[in-house]
DNA sequence: CTCCAGGTTCTGC
DNA sequence: GCAGAACATGGA
């Protein structure tokens, strides 16, 4: 296609990458896929060995790698996630999945938005968010709205639909980088303490910013698909949060964060890991 | 109309 | 500490 930079990828899909639930905010269309990073508009599409992207505001290839962690090592993911049989197949389902780098604040506010809602509707939310306080980007003869860096009262927040969630998502609104930035400073255990200080944030949603954002691949982020997936899998059946959380740390170590993405997606799309209750 | 959704918090033991 | 209920909203 024309105008568009190419990086040479192995190890890497594109698709199982955008698709696997760890981001919210993308449209797909046919090959391509959109994807707002900050002020920009990025056009990605995947083919022979080569990631191909172009953006609003011409972004080079540094930024692209650092976006989905092409940096990383593929082989010690992998060889640390297959563990066993189970591993293998959900690695095998989603091959080349990698944890991207998001925006933190944006990540925040996404996962605040997820608490007891779908998929789709987390992905609404967000994106009435940005269409109200974003910034609007005119690419490719469409338009995107960035996600916003100041947010409005819960009062405005609460009319894109978001609920009761509308206070917390307000509150954690008014953070800026440094509070992040500072977070990049810590331990795991440290950052996600700062985190779960703030209202509506537990541990799942604090995993998730430490996992998709802030590149903790230690944590381990535990919903109800997970959980039923490890407790069925691994512990007794009837395992609570705390404990399937404390076998992934001592079962997964360190890369427990990627076993927990190609969990997560397997048990969704394979079909082969059917909930049998809850 | 009822049930449910990448949870968290509050309440009552 | 640990179960259960409440919490807004939109889609099935």
């Amino acid at each position: 296609m024309q105008g568009m930079q190419r990086i040479a990828v192995s190890d890497f899909s594109l698709k199982h990458t955008l698709e696997c639930g760890q981001v919210f905010r993308f449209d797909k269309a046919g090959e391509l896929y959109y994807l707002v990073a900050g002020d920009d508009v990025l056009k990605l599409r995947q083919a022979d060995g080569f990631l191909e992207f172009s953006s609003s505001s011409g972004v080079g290839a540094g930024f692209v790698k650092g976006l989905f962690r092409l940096d990383e090592d593929y082989s010690c993911v992998l060889g640390s996630v297959s563990r066993d049989s189970l591993m293998r197949s959900a690695v095998l389902h989603s091959m080349g999945l990698r944890i991207m780098r998001q925006e933190p604040r944006e990540c925040l506010l996404t996962y605040l938005c997820s608490a007891n809602m779908s998929v789709p509707g987390v992905k609404r939310m967000a994106d009435g968010l940005a269409r109200k306080f974003g910034r609007r980007i005119a690419f490719d003869g469409m338009e995107f709205f960035s996600f916003p860096v100041r947010i409005g009262s819960a009062r405005e927040v609460r009319g894109c639909g978001t609920g009761f969630r509308a206070e917390r998502i307000a509150e954690a609104g008014s953070l800026g980088k440094g509070f992040f930035s500072r977070l990049r400073g810590l331990c795991y255990v440290d950052a996600k303490e700062k985190l779960m200080l703030l209202n509506g944030v537990g541990d799942k949603i604090a995993d998730c910013c430490l996992l998709y954002s802030l590149g903790f691949l230690e944590a381990f982020p535990v919903d109800r698909w997970i959980r039923r997936v490890v407790a069925a899998n691994y512990l007794d059946g009837t395992a609570n949060e705390r404990s399937v959380r404390d076998f992934a740390a001592s079962y997964f170590g360190g890369y427990a964060g990627y076993a927990q993405q190609f969990l997560y997606h397997y048990a969704r799309t394979s079909g082969r890991l059917n909930p049998v209750s809850r």
